[in-house]
DNA sequence: CGGGATCCAACATGATACTG
DNA sequence: CAGTATCATGTTGGATCCCG
């Protein structure tokens, strides 16, 4: 019998789960999606609810979202002009999944960080390093056996 | 009684929200994470699995998660080196969720490209002009009914 | 094989000023 | 208010060469 590794499909470049999440691999569409939610917001609320974003950037984020059928954008004939924001139906298929995300940093996101410092206490030795040791080491317990 | 926004929580920058989602929100995080997800792989072979990604790109993204406590980098005293890497425990906890996305990009991402292709095909005038227009058709309308 | 070091191009992002 | 345009900067990412 042939003696193999088990196949992982590979992650070609077009493959529907990598155009997918790279809808998503970016600094704010996930943090953007999650603002717009549950109800229309106007484009200063979702501004003022993002802490940090700028305008360049949650304008670039939104015409994204639009763009990809995720975000609906509606422009009301006033002066000065008012813009809202909401999810398509398509947009909120997305909502379950990233939810599943938040509740996972919510849960989560403080043994991460624990985890963090830890690592940054710990010193770290190029590979090269490394591999002398551990073979070095292997050299000892062989002499030690003369 | 007091009528006002119903109150959406900002995500401020420390939230936990923010703090963990930021952990994925970079190019390679989400796929490296998927690729590793159910057996110990050798760096080489996440290379090849997941196309398109360099060496520094994979070492750095690696580099990440092993710091937040997400994946085990294990070095074997060999020459030439081999270096193994697995979800932790913690890692693995992510994998649902991840997979949730997985399965969104998958049924949806036909129906994105379908409604990116129709979005540039349209038309899209800038916001001024969109006011102007649409103030212009209100104008029409009232001036028809005298 | 699994990196590290360096250099460089490309891009993402920020800051500022302007507009109807 | 909700952008746009421009400029400046920072970060990312790839190419290349190195090493044990």
């Amino acid at each position: 019998m042939e003696r193999r590794k088990r196949v992982i499909e590979p992650l070609d470049v077009n493959c529907r789960t990598r155009r997918g999440l790279e809808l998503l691999s970016d600094k704010w569409t996930l943090l953007v999606l999650i603002s717009v939610r549950e109800e229309a917001l106007q484009f200063s609320q979702i501004l003022a609810h993002l802490e940090g974003i700028s305008k360049k950037m949650l304008t670039q984020t939104l015409r994204g979202l639009e763009r990809n059928g995720l975000v609906n954008r509606v422009v009301y004939p006033v002066i000065p002009p008012m813009v809202e924001y909401s999810l398509t139906p398509l947009g909120q298929t997305l909502i379950e999944p990233l939810w599943a995300l938040r509740d996972w940093s919510e849960q989560h996101i403080d043994e991460v960080e624990r985890a963090r410092d830890a690592y940054d206490q710990r010193d770290h030795t190029h590979l090269q390093d490394q591999i002398a040791l551990l073979v070095q080491q292997r050299v000892e317990e062989a002499s030690a056996h003369d």
